[in-house]
DNA sequence: CCATTATTACGACTTTATTCGTAAGCAATA
DNA sequence: TATTGCTTACGAATAAAGTCGTAATAATGG
């Protein structure tokens, strides 16, 4: 009776939660017409995706008014991190310095970018 | 008719591809023993597993033995790319810096390690 | 008050992924 | 040669994800 599965978020229900962690609380018909610039569905479509996100909890609403506001039940950080754990594993034989020489060597990054991070890296040595 | 959509493995397809990468070579037996110390299912599961694998072309195989050879079709490296841009899109806002320092907050990383990165940024900068 | 529009609820269909049972064949060996 | 065991092939059941149609209801404007 699925008392509580630990729920990743599917792939759909991650574009929405991208939506709303960016916006903070949305309707549906907001969501709808955002994820309509990459991609055709209809709106009952989303609006089903989003009831079931709600049963699952992955987000709250506030239905007093017709048009329900959504809101992000999960911070879009402990999700990061569940699928960056998932995939190092999966993927990565477990290497996280795997991942991140893969993730530098494969995007373009900028000069900047690269200080920033080895910045946080110094700062990690020190600990 | 399923020409050539660009076939993502699956969780357990990519479960599967991990033994093969490290063992260059397998058999259905080798691979459901290794699956076998991590997860429980039938034999025959693991098989019309890499049977479908193969369909997609997502493997290779020596049949003119009874016991057929599977090798893996696609490249680690590639796959990881692969999933790594998908990640970074889905999740990262497109940031593959973001991801980075995520990747190093989260798991614990030897000093070695860090200095290895350190090591690898200094060559990006260079170019 | 009535007609129109937008919204939610709900059920059903489709597709993809995973799982396994069963049958058939080959190969070693008692 | 029978028997046993391991292998592949195949179909079907189950599960999970995504899609949409339809109905009911609330809100709005003439």
């Amino acid at each position: 009776m699925a008392i509580n599965k630990n729920l990743r978020p599917t792939e759909s229900e991650l574009e929405i939660l991208q939506i709303l962690w960016q916006r903070e609380s949305a309707t549906v018909r907001e969501v709808h017409e955002e994820l309509s610039k990459t991609k055709i569905s209809g709106y009952t479509t989303t609006l089903k995706l989003m009831q079931i996100m709600f049963e699952k909890k992955l987000v709250t609403r506030n239905d007093s008014a017709k048009t329900h506001i959504y809101k992000p039940a999960i911070s879009r950080l402990k999700t990061q991190k569940q699928f960056l754990d998932k995939m190092i594993n999966g993927l990565f034989y477990g290497s996280s310095t795997q991942l991140v020489l893969q993730a530098l060597g494969n995007q373009k990054t900028s000069k900047n970018e690269l200080e920033e991070i080895q910045k946080y890296l110094d700062n990690l040595k020190r600990e």
